[in-house]
DNA sequence: AAGGTCAAATGGTAAGACCAATATCTTGTG
DNA sequence: CACAAGATATTGGTCTTACCATTTGACCTT
């Protein structure tokens, strides 16, 4: 009846294996696993102690599968950092002054230890994604600009290689994102901006490459000051241009 | 993508009969479940899926099985730890570096910031849960320890007047007092320890009330540095026990 | 080009077999 | 007779195979 030592499960391995991969950043929310059948030869296990590590997952709200479908990971982890935020930011406007003081932190950490450990799939992964922002840049679609924006954000925040810095720069980047989008119209009203953020970004993107902690470190923070420079400007004149039409469609503009 | 209306699994129907059982008092606390192919007979459902019902409620911490013995009822009921970054933590040591290497950049920020921002309100309360903190590393009473330390630190994140700042320092080292009484007993077994960890605790104190932002982030960052250290050293003994088990995962963890 | 149909892909379930650890019974020894 | 060592049965752990149900997407028809 008491307990003895508790031999290891192979379902428990394979599941902690699963959790190690979304905690890593090679598989993320939204990511779909793969096949079953495949997933378990990959392990070296059968299927059904892989579905019985899938269970364990899907019982804790990390993946979540549809007959037919697939098994998805779910975004368990980011929610329980971003969820009580999320509203807090439409509430308190003074929160996004928060977030920019708090990201130059991070950022300058994520761009300083990118430059200090990012292994070669990282820098390619991290060629890619500039590449990609830099044909996104080119258009007008600012859909596309913010993923660009932060999928290059998120491949230094992984190649940081420390599980939280990843997890949070890719979190509150999109949480600023969502909240500029909706808060403002989007700041490309400022046309010179785009061209200063390309510049900003290649000098992180170069820093890393060159492996030169310091100078991604200083680019990083140069780049959030510019931003919240530009955001801070674009918010005056908002503000201004809100004031005069207050008046008029106060009801309506409250959806 | 977006959720669908999810089919019934016959796993889940299982798992919540079995959940019922154990409410309604038919299954106790310490009671063995009927064999799983006897049970699998009596519910009319093949073995493995019973077993996935079980694994869900294994992991859910609600019964416990042993290889040739059978699976009993847990007592322990009211465990429900369903913040998915704490059994993490347990699972995925090395998540636990991660956590401290952010801490020092976290904790270190949080006290230079503190000791350039303190209003008179955040000095006074700096004071008393100094005083507090003081008075129970005097005693034995490892809870009362962990809650001014908790305390203390939180003091200071919200000292340095940013949100994320003040909310991440809370929970983050909540987390790891959680973690760490789960996972070893204590750390009090350095009996040294105490003494220094309150002679670094003083060091920041003292930083951020004369206003010395740079000594401030540097006595922080000494703090964590110890702490690091100390927790290393404390692991490094408690996993010479667990040298066993964790060759069986190595096949897992190397693909 | 739009819409419908059907086959492939994929998760869900079932059955049977064997292995490994445990529990229980049997047996032999003192 | 008591008790320990071994043999046997029980029971969870894993694998293999097969088939069903749903979804997806490509192909075809209109």
């Amino acid at each position: 009846m008491p307990n003895k030592v508790q031999v290891p499960r192979i379902s428990d391995a394979i599941a902690a294996t699963l959790e190690r991969r979304i905690l890593e950043g090679s598989l993320r929310p939204g990511d779909r696993l793969p096949p079953e059948r495949e997933l378990a030869v990959d392990l070296g296990v059968s299927r059904p102690s892989l579905r019985e590590a899938i269970q364990k997952l899907a019982s804790k709200g990390m993946v979540q599968s549809r007959q037919g479908g697939g098994t998805y990971v779910t975004d368990a982890l980011e929610t329980s950092f971003s969820d009580p935020w999320q509203d807090m930011m439409g509430k308190h406007p003074n929160l996004r002054e928060d977030m920019l003081e708090f990201r130059r932190m991070l950022e300058g950490q994520a761009a300083e230890w990118a430059a200090e450990r990012a292994t070669d799939a990282d820098l390619r992964r991290l060629d890619q994604t500039f590449a990609t922002l830099r044909a996104a840049f080119d258009s007008d679609d600012t859909e596309r600009r913010s993923e660009a924006d932060i999928a290059f954000h998120q491949a230094i925040g992984d190649a940081a290689h420390n599980v939280l810095i990843g997890h949070l720069s890719g979190a509150l980047l999109r949480l600023m994102h969502d909240n500029i989008r909706l808060n403002l119209g989007e700041l490309k009203s400022v046309p010179a901006a785009s061209r200063l953020l390309m510049t900003q970004h290649e000098a992180i993107y170069r820093a890393v490459r060159e492996n030169k902690p310091q100078a991604a470190r200083a680019a990083a923070e140069t780049h959030i000051d510019f931003v919240r420079e530009t955001l801070a400007q674009t918010l005056r004149s908002v503000a201004r241009r809100e004031t005069a039409e207050r008046r008029l469609n106060t009801e309506f503009t409250t959806s």
